[in-house]
DNA sequence: TTGACAAGATACTATTTGGTATCGTATTGT
DNA sequence: ACAATACGATACCAAATAGTATCTTGTCAA
């Protein structure tokens, strides 16, 4: 669980791999329609691919002899929920600022 | 702006360095507080909070011989917006998908 | 004032990482 | 049947990364 973050959060870190989850946002792809898109070889990309999977960012299926590529929800949510217990302490800190805020304006009224 | 995005994606990729973000989301604290709680040198500390620095995920600010460090937001909104885009997209898909089903249940009747 | 403590900076090392080159296998179309 | 295409896997290389050790500077307290 804790790995399955970790391997998410990876999988983002490289700029192309971002690219190639914009690219899949658009239409599912092949590994070859991927690679027109980049300037590097197909086994880089087949290797970019892999990390994503890895990160459950994308999934993939065998249709005769093309590999299509499409995306996944999991690796998203993980990172979008270990992501939310900040947003839960933003909030906080702001209620307790303006808390204070307010504190101090209602004493020197 | 976009090279922003990859510092603090760059800077998220790393689990010691996202324990430290958890740490600082409950206090405040200088660097040898910090270090306390991994098992590595102060100078390894040092230089994850340099790179967290970069990703705009913490600030810090000299307070006497100590260096006091917190979290700050920007970085995590950066990524929170990228984010964002494809939270928009599983929305369509899911909406698409719901549309077809329904479709396909009425034509069906 | 001086010893102890907190931090900054840098040189160095081992491992990880992003890339290529190249091999083999399966599938397609003529 | 067979040439072309799409893919998988692996060996290899250069650069980035995470760590240590060590030296220096600034600050606190007795």
């Amino acid at each position: 669980m804790n790995q399955n973050v970790q391997s998410s959060f990876k999988a983002l870190a490289d700029p192309t791999r971002r690219s190639i989850l914009m690219h899949l946002s658009k239409q599912d792809m092949t590994v070859q329609e991927l690679t027109d898109n980049f300037d590097m070889t197909r086994a880089a990309v087949k290797k970019h691919l892999t990390i994503l999977e890895n990160g459950n960012l994308i999934k993939a299926h065998r249709q005769g002899r093309d590999r299509i590529n499409s995306l996944d929800t999991l690796g998203m949510k993980s990172v979008t929920e270990w992501l939310n217990y900040f947003d839960q302490f933003w909030d906080e800190r702001l209620d307790s600022l303006r808390t204070a805020i307010e504190s101090h304006t209602t004493k020197s009224n």
